[in-house]
RNA sequence: GCCGCCAUGGUGAAACUGGUAUACACGCAAGACUUAAAAUCUUGUGCUCUCAAAAAGCGUGGGGGUUCGAUUCCCUCUGGCGGCACCA
């Protein structure tokens, strides 16, 4: 029979019995929680990268369900997005037809490859019976004091008409399109994730994320301890610059307090309140915020050789010596982190010291070589640390911290994304509050409504907008008439709570049961992309630690995810990022038709570490070919000659089954594929005979990587039923252990000869009659045994 | 610039808590089968010295250290990858 009938008989089987892959919720096992980030279903299919991933963890499912777990192995889509939104007006279909028509062949594609998903509980993020939950998720945080409308500048790609969270704009551009970003101020849902970056930080702990991980979040969060102090701004000509009387003082951030002594000058950003105050009646300070305004972030980070500015006209008083020192305006100092204003120390600070050589200001060092305070009066002699403190207790500024993290711009103007739950009520803005008043529960889901036209508009408005009977509605709140929000949420809002949905994908009551998180959460292992381990990983641990801090989830489990395990990327061979434009890809639907999915599977593992980089290579496939050829073909002559009476290769069928146990439970699908090759290497050269049992417990080991041909010969040998019900074979420790120790004879640390012995009693002597030939005439001043692994012999 | 990670044959890579470096595979070479080729099988394959073998020496990016013993631990340098970046 060939691979073509044979997969096609077990796929039938498997689809049959869907109970073989089942997480059931009744069982009293162990549970093991693994998850797969899950696709956006793209037009072209299943692509190599997919198929590695989800084939590591489908190995890593089958293989813990055998080990005895409940195995909870589930599969979705991230369906919401703008690639099907674009395809969707290209191709002149609706959204939700071309979702359909992907989901379908995906689905098709992984059942083919043979992934264990349980399918009973597909999600989907684009059903009206998902987004149900996605909107509520919503009205909760809008509930909390955690999401609300502002004007704000937002980046705005004009290419893809679509206001783009800082997250989405790389080098000051659009992350999908490439087109350059500009600023935009538009009224804009955001999100305040800033309020839980301690928290954030602090969940790592709890988990077990690889140190690369953990660190791109906490560099993404970019929490930085500092001080805020206020300077008072002098008197002498404020009035007579500016007309107001209520900017008096100036509030500036500083992680270097100690360092007070040597500031020569501030600076506040072209967008702070006093410089908009100042450049009302002052053109050349007017003139610079123009300019500013003007670049683009990608101008603004590029030209940083060169620093600009403008004087204020104004001085501040240094609070700790009542110096006069001036307040200059430069867009070095941005709106958007601290207070926007900084106390200028040009010896310790580069750009200050860059801005101070520029425009001629003073230099005052209050550092020297030994890390010490000098220049600075009281301060002088102390180390960094002291002044810093010195400084509190003196009562100059307040400590505090900042973050580079930003608040999360939630709102697009996108037709193909979740409509944002949120009613504008004129009636009761008039009583107090922004008039937004959330949905009401029981009306939810607030379904997308189909529409002809999903190009966006032209001035940035959502194609919502343009469809009367959805915008005009009735407030939830006094039922007077109202207005829809015609944002939709970003593609993020769909993924941050996926697999919570999977616990209970059907429940139209509850996200999800407090019940089945208790039952299945944490996440014990989360396979995914290097690509999200800032964006998607920081955005649902965040809604998931404040679904808990509502209640909504069982306090129990504070952190989503337990383990993170990044898989590695597979290049093209050539060695290059797999693309269209370097005709260079692999597809993996092309390589199963030509030599099986088991061998595309086996290949796919054995090519490197599953964290690792790699070439794709037709010669190591063939490799992997002619070793799952030879496994059968083993196995054909021994069933046709008939089985072994007595089991003769125990030692060796023992010794791997420990092996790939091990390798199997550390992700090293590659080095465990290479132990069945030196077991089938070893029953070969030594010629050994297998019994019904040794070649049943050789099927049991490779079925986790090679499901179709282990199913086929579990069935050929005479069993009945699925091979994948069946447990890992349980190693007979009496196997293991070698009845002769062979024993490397050192001397002064290099291996010059072997001993065999039955025990270890008086191995030095032996080894010692063993190594004669080069202790001869020397004195031996160490002997060191290591049990069971060498004798080193030290000599003079 | 800051933070994190990595560096082993011709190639992809193994090596448990410091204990025989190079498992497994690719490639290459020789041989068997064949009219021939493909496929398959067998043998060899880190480097130097050697006709060959034995023996010896050298070998995990460079240098230094700890240790009886270091791919593994420490310091330092070089090269590469990833994240962050006018963030005060």
């Amino acid at each position: 029979m060939n691979f073509v009938e044979v997969e096609k008989k077990w796929q039938k089987y498997w689809d049959e019995n869907r109970e073989l892959y089942l997480a059931k919720e009744g069982s009293t096992k162990e549970k093991k929680y693994i998850l797969v980030e899950f696709p956006y279903p793209s037009g072209s299919g299943l692509h190599v990268g997919h198929a590695f991933s989800f084939t590591g963890g489908d190995v890593y499912a089958r293989f813990e369900r055998m080990k005895g777990y409940e195995v909870i192995f589930p599969m979705g889509w991230d369906a919401f997005g703008l690639p099907t939104e674009n395809y969707a007006i290209k191709t002149k279909q609706k959204p939700q037809k071309v979702t359909k028509d992907n989901t379908d062949k995906f689905r098709d594609q992984m059942k083919r490859l043979a992934f264990s998903f349980d399918w009973s509980r597909e999600v989907n993020t684009s059903i009206p019976e998902y987004y149900k939950w996605t909107q509520w998720i919503f009205i909760k945080l809008f509930e909390n004091g955690l999401a609300e409308k502002q004007e704000m500048p937002i980046n705005w790609c004009p290419s893809c008409k679509i206001g783009l969270a800082n997250e989405e704009v790389v080098d000051g551009k659009c992350e999908r399109c490439g087109a350059e970003v500009s600023k935009r101020t538009i009224s804009q849902w955001v999100v305040k994730i800033t309020k839980y970056a301690d928290k954030l930080i602090e969940g790592l702990e709890k988990t077990d994320f690889i140190e690369k991980v953990k660190m791109s979040q906490i560099n993404w969060i970019g929490r930085s301890e500092g001080a805020r102090i206020k300077f008072q701004i002098s008197n002498d000509n404020f009035q007579t610059i500016s007309n107001s009387q209520i900017t008096k003082e100036l509030e500036v951030f500083t992680t270097r307090p100690d360092t007070i002594y040597g500031a020569t000058f501030m600076v506040i950003s072209p967008e702070h309140p006093l410089s908009l105050e100042l450049g009302t009646n002052n053109e050349a300070i007017k003139k610079y915020q123009q300019e500013a305004r003007k670049k683009s972030d990608l101008e603004r980070t590029e030209l940083n050789k060169e620093k600009t500015g403008v004087f204020s006209g104004l001085y501040a008083i240094n609070s700790i010596n009542n110096k006069k020192i001036p307040i200059w305006i430069s867009d070095f100092v941005l709106a958007s982190y601290g207070t926007g204003a900084i106390m200028s120390v040009p010896a310790h600070d580069e750009r200050d010291c860059a801005f101070a050589k520029k425009f001629g200001l003073e230099i005052i060092e209050v550092i020297n070589e030994e890390g010490k305070l000098i220049n600075s009066f009281e301060l002088n002699g102390l180390t960094i640390e002291e002044a810093k403190q010195k400084i509190f207790s003196l009562g100059i500024g307040e400590k505090t911290c900042n973050y580079h993290l930003r608040d999360w711009i939630f709102s697009r103007q996108h037709y193909w994304g979740e409509p944002i739950p949120m009613v504008f009520c004129k009636e009761c803005a008039r009583h107090g509050g922004q008039g937004w008043v959330t949905e009401k529960l029981e009306n939810l889901p607030i379904v997308l409504p189909e529409v002809d036209a999903y190009e966006p508009t032209d001035d940035g408005k959502s194609p919502l907008s343009k469809i009367e009977n959805f915008v005009k509605c009735k407030c939830p709140k006094c039922g007077g008439e109202a207005t829809r929000e015609t944002d939709t949420m970003p593609n993020w809002a769909g993924s941050d709570w996926y697999f919570l949905r999977y616990l209970d994908p059907s429940n139209d009551t509850v996200f999800c049961s407090p019940e089945r998180i208790k039952k299945w959460m944490p996440v014990d292992v989360y396979i995914g992309g290097d690509e999200h381990n800032t964006l998607h990983l920081l955005y649902s641990r965040f809604i998931y630690k404040f679904l808990v801090d509502i209640g909504e989830i069982p306090k129990e489990v504070a952190e989503p995810y337990y383990r993170r395990m990044s898989h590695g990327v597979i290049l093209g061979p050539d060695n290059q990022r797999m693309s269209k434009s370097r005709g260079n890809v692999i597809v993996p639907e092309v390589v199963a038709d030509k030599y099986g999915v088991d061998v595309v599977r086996a290949y796919l593992m054995f090519m490197g570490p599953f964290e690792g980089t790699m070439a794709w290579n037709e010669k190591t496939l063939m490799g992997v070919k002619r070793f799952l050829d030879r496994f059968e073909s083993l196995l054909d002559n021994q069933i046709t000659k008939g089985y072994a009476s007595s089991n003769g290769a125990d030692v060796i069928i023992n010794k791997t089954i420990d092996k790939m146990e091990k390798e199997y439970r550390s992700f090293g699908f590659n080095t465990a594929i290479a132990k069945m090759m030196e077991c089938i290497n070893e029953i070969n050269t030594q010629k050994l005979e297998l019994s019904k049992a040794e070649i049943e417990k050789m099927l049991l080991m490779m079925a986790p990587v090679t499901p179709y041909v282990a199913e086929e010969w579990w069935n050929k040998v005479g069993n009945s039923g699925s091979i994948h019900q069946q447990s890992w074979p349980e190693v007979e420790k009496k196997f293991l252990v070698e009845k002769e120790i062979k024993i490397p004879v050192a001397i002064n640390g290099k291996v010059r000869c072997q001993i065999v012995v039955e025990n270890e009693e008086g191995i030095i002597e032996i080894a010692k009659k063993e190594a004669l030939k080069w202790i001869e005439g020397k004195e031996v001043v160490k002997e060191i045994y290591v049990p069971n692994r060498m004798v080193n012999l030290v000599i003079k």
